[in-house]
DNA sequence: TAGGACCAGTTGCTTATTGCAACCTATAGC
DNA sequence: GCTATAGGTTGCAATAAGCAACTGGTCCTA
Protein backbone atom coordinates (compact mmCIF):
# COMPACT_ATOMS: atom_id res chain seq x y z
CA UNK A 1 0.00 0.00 0.00
CA UNK A 2 2.96 2.27 0.82
CA UNK A 3 3.84 1.60 -2.92
CA UNK A 4 0.60 3.15 -4.17
CA UNK A 5 1.20 6.18 -1.94
CA UNK A 6 4.87 7.02 -4.25
CA UNK A 7 4.34 5.52 -7.36
CA UNK A 8 1.13 7.03 -8.85
CA UNK A 9 3.97 10.55 -8.95
CA UNK A 10 6.73 8.60 -9.11
CA UNK A 11 6.27 6.31 -11.86
CA UNK A 12 5.72 9.21 -13.58
CA UNK A 13 9.25 10.29 -13.59
CA UNK A 14 10.52 6.98 -14.02
CA UNK A 15 9.20 6.51 -17.21
CA UNK A 16 10.70 10.18 -18.05
CA UNK A 17 13.75 10.22 -20.15
CA UNK A 18 14.88 13.31 -18.42
CA UNK A 19 14.79 11.97 -15.09
CA UNK A 20 16.94 8.94 -15.92
CA UNK A 21 19.29 11.05 -17.83
CA UNK A 22 20.42 13.13 -14.66
CA UNK A 23 20.47 9.86 -12.40
CA UNK A 24 24.07 8.54 -11.69
CA UNK A 25 26.25 8.57 -14.49
CA UNK A 26 25.01 6.56 -16.95
CA UNK A 27 23.29 8.72 -19.26
CA UNK A 28 21.96 6.55 -21.49
CA UNK A 29 18.44 6.88 -21.60
CA UNK A 30 17.98 4.26 -24.11
CA UNK A 31 18.98 1.95 -21.28
CA UNK A 32 16.64 3.37 -18.10
CA UNK A 33 13.61 3.60 -20.34
CA UNK A 34 13.63 -0.27 -21.02
CA UNK A 35 11.15 -2.05 -18.35
CA UNK A 36 14.59 -4.33 -16.94
CA UNK A 37 14.23 -4.10 -13.34
CA UNK A 38 17.63 -4.65 -13.24
CA UNK A 39 18.71 -1.03 -14.84
CA UNK A 40 15.65 0.56 -12.91
CA UNK A 41 17.31 -0.42 -9.63
CA UNK A 42 20.86 0.39 -10.85
CA UNK A 43 19.08 3.92 -11.56
CA UNK A 44 17.92 4.13 -8.23
CA UNK A 45 20.52 2.43 -5.67
CA UNK A 46 23.57 2.13 -8.38
CA UNK A 47 25.33 5.50 -7.71
CA UNK A 48 28.64 5.76 -5.91
CA UNK A 49 27.97 5.86 -1.64
CA UNK A 50 24.29 5.01 -2.01
CA UNK A 51 24.33 1.30 -0.79
CA UNK A 52 26.91 2.20 1.77
CA UNK A 53 23.99 5.06 3.10
CA UNK A 54 21.26 2.78 2.82
CA UNK A 55 23.68 0.42 5.09
CA UNK A 56 24.13 2.80 7.50
CA UNK A 57 20.21 3.73 7.47
CA UNK A 58 19.95 0.00 8.01
CA UNK A 59 22.35 0.30 11.40
CA UNK A 60 19.79 2.83 12.88
CA UNK A 61 21.74 6.19 11.30
CA UNK A 62 19.66 8.87 11.22
CA UNK A 63 21.19 12.26 11.00
CA UNK A 64 22.90 14.07 8.49
CA UNK A 65 26.27 14.82 10.75
CA UNK A 66 26.14 10.99 11.70
CA UNK A 67 25.75 9.89 7.98
CA UNK A 68 28.70 12.11 6.73
CA UNK A 69 31.17 11.10 10.39
CA UNK A 70 30.45 7.05 10.18
CA UNK A 71 30.97 6.83 6.23
CA UNK A 72 33.59 9.88 5.76
CA UNK A 73 31.71 10.58 2.66
CA UNK A 74 31.80 14.17 1.48
CA UNK A 75 29.06 16.11 2.61
CA UNK A 76 27.53 17.68 -1.07
CA UNK A 77 27.69 14.12 -1.97
CA UNK A 78 25.86 13.20 0.93
CA UNK A 79 22.82 15.81 0.74
CA UNK A 80 22.67 14.89 -3.07
CA UNK A 81 22.24 10.76 -1.87
CA UNK A 82 19.87 11.81 0.65
CA UNK A 83 17.67 13.57 -1.39
CA UNK A 84 17.55 11.14 -3.97
CA UNK A 85 16.54 8.54 -1.98
CA UNK A 86 13.62 10.58 -0.82
CA UNK A 87 12.64 11.45 -3.69
CA UNK A 88 12.97 7.94 -4.85
CA UNK A 89 10.36 6.42 -1.78
CA UNK A 90 13.08 4.26 0.00
CA UNK A 91 13.83 7.13 2.87
CA UNK A 92 11.96 9.84 4.48
CA UNK A 93 13.01 13.54 5.56
CA UNK A 94 11.65 14.09 8.76
CA UNK A 95 12.07 17.24 10.89
CA UNK A 96 13.02 16.65 14.43
CA UNK A 97 10.47 17.04 16.96
CA UNK A 98 12.28 17.72 19.73
CA UNK A 99 15.13 19.84 18.34
CA UNK A 100 14.06 21.89 15.82
CA UNK A 101 17.76 22.38 14.06
CA UNK A 102 17.62 17.97 13.57
CA UNK A 103 16.50 16.15 10.82
CA UNK A 104 15.86 12.66 10.81
CA UNK A 105 16.23 10.28 7.79
CA UNK A 106 14.58 7.15 8.09
CA UNK A 107 13.86 3.94 5.47
CA UNK A 108 10.55 3.88 4.29
CA UNK A 109 8.72 0.72 3.77
CA UNK A 110 10.06 -0.12 0.22
CA UNK A 111 13.58 1.03 1.38
CA UNK A 112 13.39 -1.59 4.89
CA UNK A 113 11.67 -4.29 2.04
CA UNK A 114 15.51 -4.38 0.02
CA UNK A 115 16.86 -6.03 3.41
CA UNK A 116 17.23 -9.30 1.88
CA UNK A 117 18.94 -8.01 -0.73
CA UNK A 118 21.76 -6.21 1.47
CA UNK A 119 21.92 -9.54 3.39
CA UNK A 120 22.16 -11.22 0.49
CA UNK A 121 25.38 -8.92 -0.95
CA UNK A 122 27.14 -9.47 3.41
CA UNK A 123 26.67 -13.13 2.70
CA UNK A 124 28.41 -13.45 -0.07
CA UNK A 125 31.36 -10.71 0.18
CA UNK A 126 31.85 -12.26 3.66
CA UNK A 127 32.58 -16.12 1.62
CA UNK A 128 34.18 -14.27 -1.34
CA UNK A 129 35.51 -11.14 0.07
CA UNK A 130 36.44 -11.44 3.27
CA UNK A 131 37.39 -15.07 3.35
CA UNK A 132 34.50 -16.25 5.60
CA UNK A 133 35.62 -13.80 8.41
CA UNK A 134 33.94 -10.12 8.16
CA UNK A 135 33.10 -8.04 10.37
CA UNK A 136 28.96 -8.82 10.73
CA UNK A 137 27.13 -11.68 11.06
CA UNK A 138 23.41 -11.51 11.22
CA UNK A 139 21.34 -14.08 13.63
CA UNK A 140 17.97 -15.19 14.40
CA UNK A 141 17.32 -13.20 17.74
CA UNK A 142 14.81 -16.23 18.98
CA UNK A 143 17.75 -18.50 18.81
CA UNK A 144 21.22 -16.61 18.85
CA UNK A 145 21.51 -18.84 16.10
CA UNK A 146 23.33 -17.47 12.91
CA UNK A 147 20.82 -16.92 10.06
CA UNK A 148 20.37 -19.80 6.89
CA UNK A 149 22.58 -18.77 3.94
CA UNK A 150 19.72 -16.80 1.43
CA UNK A 151 18.61 -19.21 -1.07
CA UNK A 152 16.71 -18.77 -3.86
CA UNK A 153 13.27 -21.35 -3.60
CA UNK A 154 10.40 -22.46 -5.31
CA UNK A 155 6.57 -21.64 -3.95
CA UNK A 156 6.88 -25.12 -2.12
CA UNK A 157 10.08 -24.07 -0.70
CA UNK A 158 12.37 -26.30 -2.30
CA UNK A 159 16.03 -24.47 -2.80
CA UNK A 160 16.37 -23.44 -6.52
CA UNK A 161 19.65 -23.54 -8.18
CA UNK A 162 21.12 -21.18 -11.61
CA UNK A 163 20.18 -24.22 -13.43
CA UNK A 164 16.84 -24.47 -12.14
CA UNK A 165 15.18 -21.47 -13.01
CA UNK A 166 14.63 -19.67 -15.78
CA UNK A 167 13.95 -16.15 -16.84
CA UNK A 168 10.95 -15.65 -18.71
CA UNK A 169 8.97 -12.02 -20.33
CA UNK A 170 6.67 -10.52 -18.06
CA UNK A 171 3.52 -8.38 -19.33
CA UNK A 172 5.80 -5.60 -19.97
CA UNK A 173 8.42 -7.18 -22.25
CA UNK A 174 8.64 -6.35 -25.97
CA UNK A 175 9.77 -8.50 -28.66
CA UNK A 176 13.59 -8.18 -28.62
CA UNK A 177 13.19 -8.41 -24.73
CA UNK A 178 11.39 -12.31 -25.93
CA UNK A 179 13.85 -13.02 -27.89
CA UNK A 180 16.40 -12.44 -25.22
CA UNK A 181 15.43 -14.76 -23.08
CA UNK A 182 14.93 -17.90 -25.67
CA UNK A 183 18.56 -17.01 -25.57
CA UNK A 184 19.67 -16.59 -22.14
CA UNK A 185 17.46 -19.90 -21.71
CA UNK A 186 19.46 -21.91 -23.90
CA UNK A 187 22.79 -20.45 -22.42
CA UNK A 188 21.62 -21.47 -19.31
CA UNK A 189 21.31 -24.96 -19.79
CA UNK A 190 24.67 -25.60 -21.51
CA UNK B 1 36.96 -24.26 -3.33
CA UNK B 2 36.93 -22.21 -6.44
CA UNK B 3 37.41 -19.09 -3.68
CA UNK B 4 40.87 -20.75 -2.69
CA UNK B 5 41.96 -20.31 -5.99
CA UNK B 6 41.92 -16.43 -6.85
CA UNK B 7 41.23 -15.26 -2.88
CA UNK B 8 44.97 -15.88 -1.91
CA UNK B 9 46.32 -13.16 -4.42
CA UNK B 10 43.08 -11.01 -4.73
CA UNK B 11 42.88 -11.11 -0.67
CA UNK B 12 46.51 -8.89 -0.59
CA UNK B 13 44.99 -6.36 -3.16
CA UNK B 14 41.92 -6.28 -1.15
CA UNK B 15 43.91 -5.68 1.83
CA UNK B 16 46.43 -3.29 0.68
CA UNK B 17 44.42 0.68 0.04
CA UNK B 18 45.78 1.49 -3.14
CA UNK B 19 43.56 -0.84 -4.84
CA UNK B 20 40.59 0.74 -3.08
CA UNK B 21 41.61 3.95 -3.71
CA UNK B 22 41.44 3.50 -7.51
CA UNK B 23 38.61 1.63 -7.29
CA UNK B 24 35.02 3.33 -8.38
CA UNK B 25 35.00 7.02 -7.54
CA UNK B 26 35.20 6.71 -3.94
CA UNK B 27 38.61 7.32 -3.41
CA UNK B 28 38.53 6.57 0.45
CA UNK B 29 40.89 4.09 1.69
CA UNK B 30 39.62 4.42 5.20
CA UNK B 31 36.13 3.40 4.23
CA UNK B 32 36.66 0.34 1.86
CA UNK B 33 39.99 -0.91 4.35
CA UNK B 34 37.15 -1.74 7.13
CA UNK B 35 36.12 -5.04 6.75
CA UNK B 36 32.46 -4.53 6.27
CA UNK B 37 31.35 -6.61 3.69
CA UNK B 38 28.77 -4.00 2.18
CA UNK B 39 31.89 -1.51 1.35
CA UNK B 40 33.75 -3.94 -0.14
CA UNK B 41 31.06 -5.04 -2.19
CA UNK B 42 30.90 -1.55 -2.60
CA UNK B 43 34.38 -1.56 -4.35
CA UNK B 44 33.96 -4.25 -6.66
CA UNK B 45 30.65 -4.10 -8.08
CA UNK B 46 29.21 -1.49 -7.15
CA UNK B 47 30.61 1.09 -10.03
CA UNK B 48 28.31 2.30 -12.39
CA UNK B 49 27.81 -0.48 -15.48
CA UNK B 50 28.95 -3.36 -13.25
CA UNK B 51 25.74 -4.79 -12.02
CA UNK B 52 24.21 -4.30 -15.83
CA UNK B 53 27.22 -6.01 -17.07
CA UNK B 54 26.65 -8.86 -14.59
CA UNK B 55 23.06 -9.04 -15.50
CA UNK B 56 24.01 -9.56 -18.82
CA UNK B 57 26.79 -12.05 -18.50
CA UNK B 58 23.50 -13.79 -16.52
CA UNK B 59 21.58 -13.86 -19.39
CA UNK B 60 23.99 -15.25 -21.34
CA UNK B 61 25.88 -12.77 -23.27
CA UNK B 62 29.66 -13.72 -23.38
CA UNK B 63 31.31 -11.50 -26.65
CA UNK B 64 32.74 -7.79 -25.51
CA UNK B 65 30.59 -6.85 -28.79
CA UNK B 66 27.46 -8.00 -27.61
CA UNK B 67 27.81 -6.51 -24.08
CA UNK B 68 28.51 -3.34 -26.06
CA UNK B 69 25.29 -3.60 -28.30
CA UNK B 70 23.05 -4.75 -25.66
CA UNK B 71 23.79 -2.02 -23.29
CA UNK B 72 24.78 0.67 -25.08
CA UNK B 73 27.73 0.82 -22.62
CA UNK B 74 30.73 3.49 -24.04
CA UNK B 75 33.36 1.10 -25.59
CA UNK B 76 36.12 1.71 -23.14
CA UNK B 77 34.40 1.63 -19.80
CA UNK B 78 32.97 -2.09 -20.67
CA UNK B 79 36.83 -2.50 -21.42
CA UNK B 80 37.60 -1.62 -17.90
CA UNK B 81 34.48 -3.06 -16.23
CA UNK B 82 35.40 -6.31 -17.81
CA UNK B 83 38.94 -6.19 -16.58
CA UNK B 84 38.14 -5.36 -13.22
CA UNK B 85 35.70 -8.17 -12.51
CA UNK B 86 37.81 -10.57 -14.23
CA UNK B 87 40.60 -9.24 -11.60
CA UNK B 88 37.87 -9.84 -8.93
CA UNK B 89 37.44 -13.09 -9.28
CA UNK B 90 33.98 -13.07 -10.89
CA UNK B 91 34.46 -13.54 -14.06
CA UNK B 92 36.90 -15.02 -16.78
CA UNK B 93 38.21 -14.53 -19.64
CA UNK B 94 39.17 -17.18 -21.98
CA UNK B 95 39.94 -16.50 -25.88
CA UNK B 96 37.61 -18.98 -28.13
CA UNK B 97 38.90 -21.90 -28.90
CA UNK B 98 36.94 -21.57 -32.76
CA UNK B 99 37.70 -18.19 -33.75
CA UNK B 100 41.05 -16.79 -32.90
CA UNK B 101 39.82 -12.92 -32.95
CA UNK B 102 37.21 -13.72 -30.26
CA UNK B 103 36.96 -13.97 -26.67
CA UNK B 104 34.47 -15.31 -23.81
CA UNK B 105 33.43 -13.91 -20.55
CA UNK B 106 31.94 -16.38 -18.19
CA UNK B 107 30.93 -15.88 -14.92
CA UNK B 108 33.03 -18.01 -12.38
CA UNK B 109 31.33 -19.76 -9.44
CA UNK B 110 32.00 -16.67 -7.21
CA UNK B 111 30.07 -14.79 -10.07
CA UNK B 112 27.45 -16.74 -10.06
CA UNK B 113 27.05 -17.11 -6.63
CA UNK B 114 25.64 -13.78 -6.93
CA UNK B 115 22.23 -14.85 -8.73
CA UNK B 116 20.19 -14.92 -5.46
CA UNK B 117 21.17 -10.94 -4.73
CA UNK B 118 20.21 -10.35 -8.34
CA UNK B 119 17.08 -11.91 -8.28
CA UNK B 120 16.47 -9.86 -4.77
CA UNK B 121 17.03 -6.98 -6.44
CA UNK B 122 15.07 -8.46 -8.92
CA UNK B 123 11.83 -8.98 -7.34
CA UNK B 124 12.37 -5.44 -5.43
CA UNK B 125 12.30 -3.78 -8.41
CA UNK B 126 9.34 -5.13 -10.18
CA UNK B 127 7.41 -4.63 -6.83
CA UNK B 128 8.20 -0.98 -5.75
CA UNK B 129 9.77 0.10 -9.51
CA UNK B 130 7.94 -1.42 -12.12
CA UNK B 131 4.14 -1.45 -9.93
CA UNK B 132 4.23 -5.16 -10.44
CA UNK B 133 4.87 -5.77 -14.24
CA UNK B 134 8.20 -5.91 -15.50
CA UNK B 135 9.49 -7.29 -18.30
CA UNK B 136 10.97 -9.89 -16.44
CA UNK B 137 10.44 -12.91 -14.28
CA UNK B 138 11.69 -16.01 -12.79
CA UNK B 139 9.97 -19.42 -12.85
CA UNK B 140 11.13 -22.31 -11.45
CA UNK B 141 11.83 -25.28 -14.50
CA UNK B 142 10.30 -27.84 -12.82
CA UNK B 143 6.75 -26.24 -12.45
CA UNK B 144 6.54 -23.73 -14.43
CA UNK B 145 5.11 -21.51 -11.25
CA UNK B 146 6.90 -17.92 -10.55
CA UNK B 147 9.47 -18.45 -7.57
CA UNK B 148 9.09 -17.37 -4.61
CA UNK B 149 9.91 -14.05 -2.86
CA UNK B 150 13.59 -14.08 -1.75
CA UNK B 151 13.22 -14.39 2.06
CA UNK B 152 15.74 -14.32 4.79
CA UNK B 153 15.37 -17.53 6.88
CA UNK B 154 16.46 -18.63 9.98
CA UNK B 155 18.85 -22.69 9.94
CA UNK B 156 15.43 -24.30 10.36
CA UNK B 157 13.22 -22.39 7.74
CA UNK B 158 11.22 -20.06 9.25
CA UNK B 159 10.99 -16.65 7.85
CA UNK B 160 12.47 -13.83 9.49
CA UNK B 161 11.69 -9.86 8.95
CA UNK B 162 14.19 -7.30 10.06
CA UNK B 163 13.29 -6.99 13.21
CA UNK B 164 13.92 -11.02 13.86
CA UNK B 165 16.95 -10.86 13.19
CA UNK B 166 20.22 -8.92 14.84
CA UNK B 167 23.57 -7.79 13.67
CA UNK B 168 26.57 -8.48 15.76
CA UNK B 169 30.06 -8.61 15.34
CA UNK B 170 32.06 -11.09 13.50
CA UNK B 171 35.41 -12.41 13.89
CA UNK B 172 37.23 -9.13 12.26
CA UNK B 173 35.56 -6.38 14.34
CA UNK B 174 37.22 -3.73 16.40
CA UNK B 175 35.63 -2.32 19.31
CA UNK B 176 33.90 0.69 17.33
CA UNK B 177 32.12 -1.66 15.42
CA UNK B 178 31.05 -3.42 18.10
CA UNK B 179 29.57 -0.24 20.07
CA UNK B 180 27.81 0.71 16.55
CA UNK B 181 26.20 -3.19 16.42
CA UNK B 182 24.60 -2.18 19.62
CA UNK B 183 23.54 1.12 18.51
CA UNK B 184 21.73 -0.58 15.43
CA UNK B 185 20.35 -3.22 17.20
CA UNK B 186 18.85 -1.10 19.82
CA UNK B 187 17.38 0.55 16.80
CA UNK B 188 16.08 -1.97 14.77
CA UNK B 189 13.82 -3.00 17.65
CA UNK B 190 12.25 0.60 18.53
C1' DT C 1 46.16 -14.50 -51.77
C1' DA C 2 44.19 -9.94 -51.82
C1' DG C 3 40.40 -7.35 -49.99
C1' DG C 4 36.87 -6.47 -47.00
C1' DA C 5 34.37 -7.46 -42.86
C1' DC C 6 34.65 -8.56 -37.98
C1' DC C 7 36.35 -9.01 -33.03
C1' DA C 8 38.43 -6.93 -29.19
C1' DG C 9 40.17 -3.60 -27.63
C1' DT C 10 42.92 1.50 -27.04
C1' DT C 11 43.56 6.57 -27.52
C1' DG C 12 42.38 11.41 -27.24
C1' DC C 13 39.13 14.75 -26.36
C1' DT C 14 34.90 16.66 -24.09
C1' DT C 15 31.57 16.57 -20.52
C1' DA C 16 29.75 15.15 -16.08
C1' DT C 17 30.72 13.62 -11.01
C1' DT C 18 33.28 13.47 -6.98
C1' DG C 19 36.32 15.29 -3.12
C1' DC C 20 37.44 19.04 -0.34
C1' DA C 21 37.23 23.10 2.20
C1' DA C 22 34.92 27.14 3.30
C1' DC C 23 30.76 29.39 4.02
C1' DC C 24 25.71 30.04 5.45
C1' DT C 25 21.23 29.94 8.12
C1' DA C 26 18.65 28.65 11.96
C1' DT C 27 18.29 26.74 16.51
C1' DA C 28 20.09 25.23 21.24
C1' DG C 29 22.23 26.02 25.47
C1' DC C 30 24.41 28.84 28.78
C1' DG D 1 24.19 38.00 23.72
C1' DC D 2 27.77 34.45 22.58
C1' DT D 3 29.25 30.14 21.18
C1' DA D 4 28.36 25.50 19.58
C1' DT D 5 25.63 22.50 16.80
C1' DA D 6 22.63 20.66 12.88
C1' DG D 7 21.93 20.64 8.17
C1' DG D 8 22.97 22.04 4.48
C1' DT D 9 25.13 25.03 -0.12
C1' DT D 10 28.85 26.97 -3.06
C1' DG D 11 33.16 27.17 -5.74
C1' DC D 12 37.18 24.95 -7.36
C1' DA D 13 40.44 21.13 -8.50
C1' DA D 14 40.72 16.19 -9.55
C1' DT D 15 38.66 12.19 -11.40
C1' DA D 16 35.55 9.27 -14.20
C1' DA D 17 32.25 8.63 -17.97
C1' DG D 18 30.66 9.38 -23.01
C1' DC D 19 31.91 9.54 -27.78
C1' DA D 20 34.18 8.85 -32.02
C1' DA D 21 38.08 7.42 -34.39
C1' DC D 22 41.84 4.30 -34.76
C1' DT D 23 44.71 -0.19 -34.20
C1' DG D 24 46.04 -5.00 -34.62
C1' DG D 25 44.82 -9.39 -35.53
C1' DT D 26 41.75 -12.96 -37.71
C1' DC D 27 38.09 -14.80 -40.71
C1' DC D 28 35.83 -15.26 -45.17
C1' DT D 29 35.04 -14.99 -49.94
C1' DA D 30 36.60 -14.61 -54.67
Amino acid sequence: MLIATYSAEYRKRLQSATYFVKLGSMSRPNVFQTNCPIARVTAVIGEAWTLMVLREAFLGTRHFNDFERQLGIARNILSDRLKKLVEAGLMQRQPSATDKRAVEYRLTEPGRALYPVLIGLTQWASQYLCCGESALRFIDRATGQDIAPLSVQSQDGRALGLKDIAMVPGPDADQAMEERFEAASRAAQG
